[in-house]
DNA sequence: GTCTATAGCCTGATAGAC
DNA sequence: GTCTATCAGGCTATAGAC
């Protein structure tokens, strides 16, 4: 591993290089499902030359989820409670939507972990996420008090605009097999808009 | 592996054991993450006795995925076009909640193959699912021709009862890592039925 | 039909030359 | 810093006794 000296160009651009291989290979086949064998050559370095800058496939793993929580996160953390309530909605919700067209392999990381239970990532959810969350519901909750979007159950709601939009990305494969050549964020982009224009109208 | 006579009763339980431990195994690791060794246990098998039932691993998830499509499917396929459009719709999404309630591991097994790219139900995919899928379509399209449900994209209506409903199965640790004690399902069946209400309602 | 034992492969990680 | 070679452990699947 490199020493704990600031670290050259050439270990900075490597290291990046393998976070980016991993996310790859980790999105696409989930933790167990990925080898480190596949990520080395998808980074164009050997195996144990990949394990000299991490000690470890779970230390790669590790390192990923968590260099990206915040980047996932960041829509709903701009969520800005001196905004329009309807437009602030509203924009979360297309920031997400182009998360999963631009960022697929992100959602899909995360996607694996979850639905496997979470095992590397269980604190984060009750610990950042919750706190996250809980801190945008007092803001939805007051606009809702104050008569600006209709009253639904918050964490519901939040819940939702999740599923919708992950789901283009997490589950691509099944969206395109159904829908052939047609562009997916195409027809989704004013649909979710409709929905939660006429969900959330007071 | 038995002969190709009629299954004893001894055999037909083991078969049935097997299957529900390799579904308990596969939805929540994965194929790759799941071992035979694992599922035997569960079922309460040594490995080499499991694999006197199923010749490989892969054949045991080959036949759990095609076992379960059909009953995953029912609800959308119970769709009837001459009942009430609202209500048809809205009874329709229930059912589909109602299944992430009772059949979590069921939707996480196909949840896990899809978000991997779906790689042993691929065709499934484009012609069993996308078949169902269209005609249904159809059905959609015709109901808000005669204006009885407002007009949004068929396609990305069925898309969003999907994702909001397997939501709650697939994603459950999240959930419940932010709703802490509170049952998701008692608050998901009333947000579900009002959002699709207000943007059905023509 | 069911078991113990083991073959044979794959994978994560390390040793050691350069 | 990077490589070749290799070890050690875990995995699927089979052999063969009962």
């Amino acid at each position: 591993m490199p020493k704990d000296r600031a670290p050259t160009r050439i270990q900075k651009k490597n290291r990046a290089m393998i976070l980016d291989a991993a996310l790859n290979v980790f999105s696409a086949h989930g933790f167990r499902g990925a080898t480190v064998d596949q990520i080395a050559s998808e980074a164009g370095l050997s195996k144990p030359n990949l394990l000299y800058y991490f000690p470890s496939k779970e230390a790669i793993h590790t390192a990923l989820l968590s260099g990206l929580l915040e980047v996932w996160l960041a829509p709903l953390h701009a969520l800005d409670e001196n905004g329009d309530p309807m437009e602030e909605i509203l924009a979360y919700i297309q920031r997400k939507l182009q998360m999963s067209r631009e960022l697929p392999r992100e959602s899909r990381l995360f996607a694996n972990e979850l639905v496997q239970g979470a095992p590397r990532i269980h604190a984060a959810l009750s610990e950042d996420l919750k706190a996250l969350v809980d801190s945008k519901v007092i803001i939805l909750t007051r606009w809702m008090d104050q008569g600006k979007i209709a009253r639904v159950h918050p964490y519901h709601l939040i819940f939702s605009i999740w599923a919708l939009t992950q789901h283009y990305a997490d589950f691509d494969v099944q969206v395109r097999a159904i829908l052939g050549d047609e562009d997916p964020f195409e027809g989704a982009e004013p649909f979710v808009d409709l929905l939660y224009r006429k969900l959330l109208t007071p």
